[in-house]
RNA sequence: GGCGACGUAGCCAAGUGGUAAGGCAGAGGUCUGCAAAACCUUUAUUCACCGGUUCGAAUCCGGUCGUCGCCUCCA
């Protein structure tokens, strides 16, 4: 059984989807104004993780991720490129595209647009002013927070709380200090929608309700976001949506950390954000998500070079073990070399990555078997020299097979073991000033140099070739090389 | 000011009351002509600090200190 942190009753709780065996999630998108950092990166790798998880346990999921596409910060941007706040929001969404399907994230079985669903959100407006929890001032409307019992308890606040330490504007039009707005009348100029109140534009939050509502139901199991969005964002959600049906809105709210920098959040208004792909020419996706799972989710992570190159060594490590166990032939070894209590961890794999990923999807611990398999199984290949007995090449191979189909629940290890080496590998020698002819020569001419037991010739060779970056391996079957980094 | 999270080795990090996973870095060893890679061994009597509950606490409770976040747009 699944367990998961929900924000709402701050416990672990075990999901019990509202249909059996089905599983619909909603996550807030981004507003398409700007290109994503490796904090949206997180976000959309972290549900990606949870969606690939929950179908790996065999649940069917319906999992939509909404884009903003009508906001101010798009309108202001639109302004300053001198665009259109379509055209910018449609550029920036297929920019998005571009990084998150370098991620290998997998497409949500829907992605609605807030422009598309117009329509929808005058309809709950409309239901909410009925119900008189939403009042016109001018050409705006607002939600009436005071009316809506309950307000606050996502976030664990409440409304004088709120006000005592507020940073709020003061608004004329407002009632109450902390409602918040549904609907905006519009400036001249600005992008604008016909309403019974008057031609505007839709508030931030009403468009979440509108469209889980609109695909998934007015309850629902899972409501996603970072951590920032629980207020004010998820909390208007709720007062919105269960303001109208007077049902609970999502059963399970799950938020993730922040990805920080030197400790400190990264952000667009701090500016000290990395994009995506400022990151991407530098590493390679695999890289990116070992980097986001090496930390459970819920928890900050700090975003460093050192940090991705830890992680870059250790997608290595698990790759050259995948590529050795593939390097293994059955010559008719008789005897098992492995351990009563080897076998069995490599046998107990899946069975306790299961467990650390059912406890609120604990990929820190998940990641730890793995590598903790992979010790294992390097163990054997060395000591039986890559010929293991029938018995013990079918462990490994089962071994490895279960540590890659684990793995890819974080999306890691999708690529052949020896092509993704060999392809590191060139792209590394493409930076060094040396080719793999010349480096072939060199080791044809150590190995001549050697077997005239000539060391001082051969260690000469070794060291030129070190000083371009060539680190050298004499091993049984002759000698290989890497390029140093 | 209100609310919340976190503090585990040199660094990163897991730990759902039963005696501290894993990764990186370091040290010693096996292998090697010497190396490298790989493997083996090793590195926290202790989990910010102080009290309490318990047969038993990194885990639960109270307090102190520190860091971060939310309360304004944010993943």
């Amino acid at each position: 059984m699944i367990q998961i942190y929900n924000t709402l009753t701050r416990k672990k709780e075990l999901l019990k989807p509202i249909e059996e065996g089905h599983v619909k999630l909603y996550v807030c998108g981004i507003t398409s104004y700007d290109y994503c950092h490796i904090g949206h990166a997180r976000s959309f790798l972290v549900f990606d993780m949870i969606v690939r998880y929950l179908r790996y346990r065999g649940y069917r999921v319906t999992f939509i991720r909404n884009f903003t596409d009508i906001d101010d910060k798009i309108i202001n941007r639109a302004n300053e490129q001198k665009v259109s706040s379509e055209d910018l929001a449609n550029r920036f969404i297929k920019e998005f595209y571009l990084d998150t399907d370098r991620l290998g994230i997998l497409r949500p079985d829907l992605e609605p647009r807030a422009t598309e669903h117009i329509p929808e959100m005058i309809e709950l407006i409309q239901e909410l002013i009925d119900k008189d929890l939403a009042y016109q001032s001018g050409s705006d409307v607002y939600f009436r927070v005071a009316d809506f019992p309950g307000y606050g308890k996502l976030s664990g606040r409440n409304l004088e709380d709120m006000q005592a330490g507020a940073r709020i504007e003061v608004n004329e039009k407002k009632q109450h200090p902390m409602d918040f707005v549904l609907w905006k009348g519009s400036k001249p100029g600005e992008p604008k929608w016909d309403s019974p109140w008057g031609e505007g534009r839709p508030g931030w939050h009403i468009e979440c309700s509108a469209m889980s509502r609109k695909y998934l139901g007015e309850t629902f199991d899972i409501h996603g976001g970072g951590q920032d969005l629980v207020f004010p964002h998820h909390e208007n959600e709720i007062a919105q949506s269960t303001g109208t049906t007077g049902k609970p809105f999502a059963n399970i709210w799950i938020h993730h950390g922040f990805v920080t920098i030197r400790d400190e959040k990264m952000s667009k208004s701090l500016n000290n954000f990395l994009t995506i792909r400022e990151i991407l020419e530098q590493y390679q996706p695999e890289v990116i998500r070992l980097f986001i799972f090496s930390t459970h989710y819920r928890n900050p992570l700090d975003f460093s070079e050192a940090a991705l190159q830890d992680a870059e060594i250790g997608l290595d490590r698990l790759y050259d073990c995948l590529a050795r166990i593939a390097g293994c032939r059955d010559e008719g070894r008789k005897k098992s070399a492995v351990s009563v209590k080897d076998r069995e961890k490599i046998e107990s794999l899946q069975q306790r990555f299961e467990y650390a990923m059912d406890n609120d999807f604990n990929t820190a611990q998940g990641l730890g078997l793995l590598f903790d398999a992979v010790k294992v199984m390097n163990k054997v290949v060395q000591t039986v020299q890559a010929k293991p007995s029938a018995e013990d090449l079918d462990l490994l191979q089962k071994g490895g097979e279960t540590v890659r189909e684990l793995a890819g629940i974080m999306g890691l290890l999708q690529q052949d073991p020896v092509v993704y080496i060999e392809s590191k590998k060139r792209k590394l020698l493409d930076r060094l000033d040396i080719s793999v002819a010349d480096i072939e020569q060199m080791i044809t001419e150590r190995a001549e140099a050697r077997q005239k037991k000539d060391w001082a010739a051969g260690d000469k060779i070794r060291d030129r070739l070190l000083e371009y970056g060539i680190e050298l391996q004499d091993g049984p079957e002759g000698t290989t090389w890497e390029v140093k980094i």
